[in-house]
RNA sequence: GGACGAUUAGCUCAGUUGGUUAGAGCACUUCUCUUACAAAGAAGGGGUCACUGGUUCGAGUCCAGUAUCGUCCACCA
């Protein structure tokens, strides 16, 4: 037998780099390499943007795809985890232009599009090769040999023939589902582009109102460089102010001459606001934009998609909104027109997510979808799914918040005016326009315009599996989980759902979880210019992958966000660590072989029958909980098992318990099924530790634990046996409790009377254990009933009365048991007063019943025993 | 304005369908280097589960309202 010489302290670094080229030499992360495997899983993973790297968010989601990928694995099936990268249009654009004008100093003119684009490929190449190794990092078991970047051809062309196809589905009043229209759009004027919705952000922002006169109105604006575009005045119908001037029409002088303006009533207008009336710029304002469409009114474009206003505003053409408006109130004060200006107007700015530029709303030619076409509405067929729940959401109070938002969803503004991203395949020739994938000739010139990164990530379920016909598909569609953070619910779920229903008529996968976000111990969100981020790979160099993992899987709850601090990291590395000691032990006790040994049930011991049953208990409790999403509980209570059941007590009986076969039988089974159980949480650690039992198969792919393993070596009185072993460790506790709370030294060895009532004969033969557990018992005697000694602290649980034979204090003594009783005596009345009530009698299920007056019979034969007592200390 | 959360120990958070005297980690106090582990062990202190009502034999858990904080959506000119 040789004695496995595990180092004292497990060192990640030695370890995780080496294992992680194991299981990539093996193969087993390719599911093609699991052929004979029937069950499939799949898990299409997100692509996180190719322009950066990871941080402690991604490392958050990918660990929780990581656990189920290889929970699914060891359960038996054909395991998928399909890694990828987004191009990121807009956000990667920004990144480009910000480091070339850095580090070169020139714009994306300098270079035109064709090369533009050619190095933001190979940037984005680059960053992707870097980013693949930090997932690796991660211990993520994806598949890279399928890895797909949104630019990879096949992968576009997937997506484009989706756009040609919406243009092509026509209702019977000839609307496409994929139109080019004119609407009032967010249009960022220094990215020269629009924005969809969720693009744009608000801020409040400090700013002026002003009052301006306004014919015969007086009334407040924030914008009064739009006067340029009014084409009305507007009020609300109920408004007594002005009910005489609904329907008539006003010379109003303004400083391009004067101009005419019509009065009418709408419900939008707050009466509150300002005069309660306003003006009506339906060019550059939604709101104004859907009065003017209920009135029928005109509409006037006065600014430009560069931010400046146009040629139509007389002197003011050229300037930016901002001059402009600076000039238009000077100019409005010589003339009289400004009746007063408000400094400290708190207004809520709409700004560009990205660059944070304030938006300016203007009318512009865009592709867009219609979400609620009459051949196939997205809205409805998405609303469908969610309802029915096809889609199983976690947690279950996100399906209110993915039906809001299908609720208020408007056509989607698919079109930007930006160079990185898939060209939209529309050609134009002579006011002509044709959509498909090639040119269709000689002097056709295609649209300018990209896709929203959305529209081709939005395709991810499908694009990576090839379809229509590819195998993958053909296995994995729809897969099993998504998995994303809760901030992209609206960007990338919902999307996701409404072109993989209209292309592949089904959904893209079975199951929708959502991660929370992860703050810093304060509650803040992490960003660089903080600097309170927590580096996912700093973090690994310091405490090693598994304790990043378990410190994102535990304490945190689906959707909820999570405040994390290094500390929490460092005491999961303490307890990898345990688990690593853990092991060492067993491992050095058990040698090398095992395997042929057989139990001899007459051997096992009441310690064995528990840790035993345990085992069992945690083997259900945790598949259970996998299955339901409840990463954290089921790592909690795998904890609880390692630290408090097996080290705390269980290795401190297989010390010196005389059955050492069966121990060490046990000891290995039992560590093998912690390790399965822990490894889809920490992957290296176990794999590592499991290398040294010498075992044919690597744990990645190992059987999942399950109850038949153990059933044949621990027969049925299990159940009645078990729980001998929980009123010794009651004894034992109560033992150390009493030396600790009086101050015995450790080494004292102190004669011990144990008066077990009717637990005597169980007890009788379980000396061994109540003096080994570091009781500092010392003589022990042990029996049915008998005299209560004089000298000697004291104490009773559950009819068990334990006496340490010692000099002792007689006043605190009696201070002590005073105590004691009362928190008894409360507690007895509480349950008196339960158990009384007739109602609880009649309605309460039986077996609480009989639970609460056990506990009270048992609580006031204490009390006697207790009372009797402290007569004899008087 | 609309929607959705959160509020449990000093801090970070669990608590699955309502049922033991409400839990963990960190921090704190006392003791111990005991032959797996001091990145450890033993023992302990600390909570009227935000508030007010309601349903129920029984509420941290379900319902209604209030307060505070937060997120998302819409947006006011």
């Amino acid at each position: 037998m040789t004695t496995k010489e595990l180092p004292k302290i497990y060192d990640p670094k030695k370890v995780e780099d080496k294992i992680y080229k194991i299981w990539e030499d093996s193969g087993f992360f390719n599911p093609d390499n699991l052929s004979e495997r029937k069950e499939t899983y799949a898990n299409i993973l997100p692509p996180p943007n190719a322009n950066g790297e990871l941080h402690i968010g991604h490392a958050s989601g990918y660990v929780t795809m990581d656990l189920l990928g290889r929970y699914n694995r060891m359960l038996g099936k054909k395991t998928l985890l399909l890694p990828g990268k987004d191009h990121a249009g807009i956000q990667t654009q920004v990144v480009y232009e910000k480091k070339i004008k850095k580090e070169r100093g020139i714009s994306r003119y300098d270079l035109g599009r064709d090369k533009f684009y050619q190095e933001i490929y190979d940037f984005c190449i680059d960053r992707s090769q870097y980013m693949r190794n930090q997932e690796k990092k991660l211990g993520l078991s994806a598949d890279w040999s399928r890895e797909k970047f949104t630019l990879n051809p096949d992968i576009v062309n997937i997506a484009l023939e989706t756009f040609v196809e919406m243009y092509n589905e026509i209702d019977s009043e000839g609307n496409r589902m994929a139109y080019k229209g004119k609407r009032i759009i967010n249009w960022c004027p220094r990215c020269a582009s629009a924005l969809a919705d969720v693009e744009v952000e608000h801020a409040e922002t400090q700013g002026k109102l002003y009052w301006i006169k306004y014919g015969p109105f007086v009334l407040a604006t924030s914008r009064p460089e739009t006067k340029l575009g009014d084409t009305a005045v507007a009020v609300h119908p109920d408004d007594d102010r002005y009910r005489d001037m609904v329907g008539k029409k006003y010379m109003i002088p303004g400083v391009l001459g004067e101009f005419e303006v019509e009065v009418i009533a709408d419900k939008e207008v707050d009466m509150n606001f300002g005069s309660g009336a306003i003006k009506v710029t339906p060019a550059h304002s939604f709101v104004d934009n859907e009065i003017a469409i209920r009135h029928n009114l005109p509409s006037r474009q006065i600014i430009d998609e560069s931010g400046k206003m146009m040629n139509n505003c007389g002197k003011y053409a050229g300037m930016t909104t901002q001059k402009a408006r600076e000039a238009i109130v000077a100019d409005m004060k010589k003339m009289g027109l400004i009746d007063h200006i408000e400094d400290n107007y708190i207004q809520n700015l709409s700004i560009c997510e990205r660059c944070k530029t304030p938006i300016e709303p203007i009318p512009s030619e865009q592709w867009f979808i219609n979400v609620n076409h009459k051949n196939f509405s997205l809205k409805e067929e998405a609303r469908k799914i969610i309802l029915n729940e096809d889609i199983k959401i976690q947690p279950a109070s996100f399906k209110k918040i993915m039906l809001n938002w299908i609720e208020n969803v408007h056509d989607w503004c698919i079109s930007r005016q930006i160079w990185w991203g898939p060209r939209i395949p529309a050609w134009y020739k002579d006011g002509e326009i044709k959509v498909q994938l090639e040119s269709p000739g000689e002097g056709w010139v295609q649209e300018d315009d990209t896709f929203d990164t959305w529209f081709s990530s939005g395709q991810w379920a499908y694009t990576t599996l090839k379809y229509p016909d590819g195998k993958d598909f053909k296995d994995f569609y729809p897969s099993n989980n998504m998995i994303m953070g809760r901030d992209i619910l609206p960007f990338w779920a919902f999307r996701m759902i409404i072109l993989s229903l209209y292309k592949t008529k089904t959904i893209p996968f079975k199951n929708l979880y959502f991660t929370g976000l992860i703050r810093d111990e304060k509650g803040h969100k992490m960003s660089k210019s903080k600097g309170n981020g927590i580096e996912p790979l700093e973090m690994i160099e310091k405490f090693g992958t598994d304790s990043v993992r378990l410190s994102v899987l535990i304490g945190s709850s689906p959707g909820n966000d999570m405040n994390l601090g290094e500390i929490k990291i460092e005491s999961y590395r303490n307890f990898v660590n345990k688990l690593w000691n853990i092991s060492r032990f067993v491992l050095a006790k058990i040698g090398d072989n095992t395997a042929d040994e057989k139990i001899k049930e007459e051997n096992l011991t009441y310690a064995d029958k528990w840790i035993v049953d345990k085992i069992k208990k945690i083997i259900v409790e945790v598949t259970d909980d996998l299955e339901k999403y409840n990463f954290s509980l089921a790592g909690e209570k795998l904890q609880n098992f390692t630290k408090n059941d097996f080290a705390d007590w269980y290795l401190e009986v297989a010390k010196f318990e005389n059955n050492q076969v069966e121990k060490n039988i046990i000891l290995a089974k039992i560590l093998k099924d912690l390790l399965k159980l822990w490894h889809p949480f920490i992957p290296f650690v176990t794999e590592e530790i499991w290398s040294n039992f010498n075992q044919a198969k690597l744990l990645l792919i190992e059987t999942w634990p399950t109850l038949e393993n153990w059933d044949d070596i621990v027969g049925e009185n299990i159940e009645t046996e078990r729980y001998i072993f929980t009123k010794i460790q009651a004894i034992v506790t109560a033992i150390r409790n009493l030396r600790a709370e009086n101050k015995i030294e450790p080494t004292k060895k102190l004669k011990t009377i144990i008066y077990t009532g009717n637990d005597f004969e169980i007890i009788k033969n379980e000396g061994i254990l109540i003096k080994n557990l570091r009781t500092g018992v010392g003589e022990l005697v042990i029996k049915k009933n008998g005299e209560k000694p004089a000298e000697a602290l004291y104490t009773i649980a559950s009819g068990i009365e334990i006496y340490l034979i010692n000099e002792i204090d007689k006043v605190a003594e009696q201070q002590r048991i005073q105590t004691e009783l009362s928190n008894l005596k409360k507690y007895t009345t509480d349950l008196a007063q339960r158990l009384s009530n007739k109602e609880f009698a009649k309605k309460a299920p039986a077996q609480i019943v009989v639970q609460e007056k056990e506990k009270l019979a048992k609580a006031q034969s204490d009390i006697l025993e207790m009372e009797k007592y402290l007569e004899k200390l008087k």
